[in-house]
Formats: C-alpha cells, structure tokens, sequence
DNA sequence: AAAAACATATCAATCGATTGACTTATTACG
DNA sequence: CGTAATAAGTCAATCGATTGATATGTTTTT
C-alpha cells in the first residue's frame, strides 16, 4: 500500500483528490454525528459516495481516515478563525517588540471578537457536526486529541488568557486567571454541551441565525461585566 | 395468610435485589465510561459478576438496563443534593407563603451552595462516570433524556433562574436571565467537558481533592463577581 | 504494458439477543 | 412436619447481523 503524497500532488491524483475531498468531507460529518466507533467504515463511504475498499487504500485504515479527518477539521477552522487569529496575534507581537502593552479597550474588543467567533462556530448549525468532533474529542481523547488541542485550543486558549490578565490586571500565566479563561469558554460551550436542555429551558425550536445573534451580544456582555475586583463592592 | 407478602419487600428476591443493585452500580460506571453504545454486553455483565443472561432476564434488553441506570443515577445524586435542593426550595416556599422576597445575600449564599455541589458532583473523581454519563446524555440524548432532564436538570436550573434573578435584580422567567444561568453552568461544567485541555493548561496531574476545593473557590468568586450591571464602569 | 484507482466477495471477530438445560428457593399438599 | 410441584434465578451454547479488514479481480489512466 503506497499512498505517499511526500512533495507534490502527481498529476495522476487529481481523481483521487477528489475522492479523498469527498470522503473527508462526509467523515467530517459522519464522525462528528457518531464518534469514532459509532461510525461504521461503512456509513462512512456511502455517505461520500465510494467504494468500502476506498478507506484502507486512501487512509490506511479506519483509523487514519479519523486523524486525516482531523486535520482537515483544523484546516477548515483555520479558514474561519485563521484571519482573526493572526491580525490578533500580529497586533500582540507588534507591541511586544515596541515594548508598549496592551490597552484594556482593545483586550476588551479582541476577546469579545474571540468569544463571538466561538458562538459562530460552536454554536450554529451549519457547523453542528464539527463541534461535536470537537467536544467529544476534548471529552475522550483519541490518537488525534494532541493535534486538535495543540493546533486549535492551546492557541485560543493561551491568547485568551493574556487578554484576560490585561482585563483582570493580573499575571496571564497565574492559576487565577486560567480558571478565568476556562469559565469564558465554558459560558459559550454550554450552548453546545448541553444542546437540549438549552433548547427546553430557552424555549427554543433550533438554534438558528436569530439564536447565534442574541448568544454574540451574550458574549459581548460577559467581556463587558468581566474586570478586576472591585473594593466597592456592597 | 398467616405471613404478608404484598407490601414488603418478598423474601423470594432477596437474592435478585443484591444481583440488580450489583448490576446498576457496574452499569452506571460502564455506561458512563464507554457510551450506550460503546459499552457490550459482555462488559456489562462481567463487571457486574453476573451471567450475560441477567441483562435480559432483570431489565429486558440493554436499552432497559440503561433507562434503569438512568434512574439509578438520579436517585444516587439525590442521596448528594436531595437536602440542600429540599432545603431551598422549602425556604423559598416559605418566602412565597409569607408574601416576603428572598434577599440577595440570601440569594448569593444558595447560589454559591449549588454551584460548589456542582463542582462536587461534576468535576471530582469519585463521580467521574457519572459526570459522563450526564454530559453525554445532554449532548447526544436517549431515551433516558427526559427522565434526566426532569429529575435533575430542570430541577436544578429553575431554581438557579431564581437565584440569579433576585442578583441581577431582573425577572426569572426572562431570556437574559436564562441566559446567564447557563453561562454559570458551563463556567463549571467546562472543567469535566474539555478535561483534558483543562488538565495541560493547568499543569495538574489530576482532578484531586486539592483542584475540586481550589474550584469551589472559583465558583464562590463567579458568584461574587455577579451583579446587575452597574452605570459606574469605566 | 504498467501503474493507479475502483469494485466484488469474502474473512474472522464481535455485537445483542435467544434457547433450553440446570440449580436453588418457595409454595402446596398430605 | 415432609416432600413433591412450581417458580425464581443462573448458566453455557449459539443465533443472525454487523463490524473492520483483506484478498483478489476489473476498469481507467499514463
């Protein structure tokens, strides 16, 4: 079995491009509905149109197919999310170099911009299934968790923190501000985790275009309320 | 008729009640672990020391063992949060029988006393595979759904939305205040859901008692940082 | 022709469920 | 009381269906 692509797509592959296309696509969905052993190698090339045999000759096995799968997930994000992370990251590193730091205004404005992006990719419809990959990966790690976490989380997560320490006026590498971040994302993951209890108690038929959009001003609001701890508290 | 059979608990099934308890405590930690799914038969029952056969002759078919487990879990975590759930509600009865309003600092004080339980109950060790179990069925519900949601979600959230209405000075019944509910819920709930990025960003080997007191603090704080918004912010 | 891509027909293993025989406990009856 | 009849509980053996993977043949491209 020789399915090397090392340096360059052959010109031979353009079929098999599209075959491999096909099938990451459908396992992305088909995955991210099932789990990895909720899905059967099966359902998984009827839904992209193949024959069986097309998963050990392009992926090796099952298991290679779920780890390209993957990757493809994270590169698909990175074309959502990719853009916002670098203007964020480059503005960070700009003031790193000219020794300046960053503004609670502008902290307040990129975490609130994060946040959003969140609901937009967590919570909405059109990408149910691939946040489901996703949660159920961080839920029970497999072979792939190292490559999701390094290539999506870590870099939210740690951008996250240095925002919110400059919001909390604290160390971003303290313990206090790490829980922080994690209830953030927690507040926005919840729409997700626990989908069907949201849609009873919201009084919600589905979570649609109307439904992101009160969850974007959600998370605008929870930067707003977010700052250091006041003295003058009652 | 000299003995009676019909209220107590027949002699006969003594043998069947130690058997059904020893299965529903094997199942809750195997369900909760692999999945509906994911957990056979085989591994049902070997747990459980029990014949393969016991799942049929006791609950029907899997599906009716796992609607039983379901059962078996909410009355195991009533054994946890029934008196405090009993005690606050009765309290807040009381206030509504009296014609008298629940005071914020009362307020805060139960709704410290949940969310700490929910740090207990969810993100601690010992109940981990029920943790799971929960989580798992919010996000892909079963059958057992309904009964979950009823008996514990529900329940749980109402009483949330009151608490956090009286703090936020703002009807219970309102979307905004829903919607915050359920942002405190995932602050706390994102510690068992992404475990293991939890894990890596917190640099801690496991969920110990050390990390399940450090995050009764965090949720004393969320509940301290809760407030209607105020005009005075910079 | 040679390699790449696709398809058919299986494989052994495991799934949940069922069968029917077996042991133990309870009831019925003399 | 004692003992046979009945029910309750347990067990190994096995069912058809489905799982991921493979062996091998066919078609397409170079």
């Amino acid at each position: 079995m020789n399915q090397e692509r090392d340096t360059q797509t052959p010109l031979a592959s353009a079929r098999a491009e599209i075959a491999r296309q096909k099938m990451l696509s459908a396992a992305l969905d088909v995955f991210g509905r099932y789990g990895f052993d909720g899905a059967s190698t099966r359902q998984l090339t009827e839904a992209a149109g193949v024959n069986l045999q097309a998963i050990p000759y392009y992926f090796g096995s099952k298991e290679g197919l779920y780890i390209a799968t993957a990757e493809y997930l994270m590169a698909r994000i990175d074309t959502h999310v990719g853009d916002m992370r670098a203007r964020i990251g480059t503005h960070l590193m700009t003031l790193d170099a000219a020794g300046k730091s960053l503004s609670e205004a502008e902290a307040r404005r990129f975490l609130t911009e994060i946040l959003q992006t969140m609901v937009t990719l967590f919570v909405g419809k059109e990408s149910e299934s691939w946040a489901r990959f996703l949660v159920r990966e961080q839920m029970e790690p497999t072979e792939a968790f190292a490559r999701v976490y390094q290539g999506i989380m870590r870099p939210m997560i740690e951008m996250g923190r240095r925002l919110i320490g400059v919001i909390l006026r604290e160390d971003p590498a303290s313990e206090h501000v790490r829980l922080r971040t994690f209830t953030l994302i927690g507040s926005i993951l919840v729409f997700r985790v626990t989908h069907a209890a949201v849609l009873a108690q919201m009084e919600w038929d589905a979570v649609g275009a109307e439904q992101v959009e009160i969850l974007r001003g959600l998370a605008a609001e929870l930067v707003d309320v977010l700052g250091p701890s006041k003295a003058g508290a009652a």
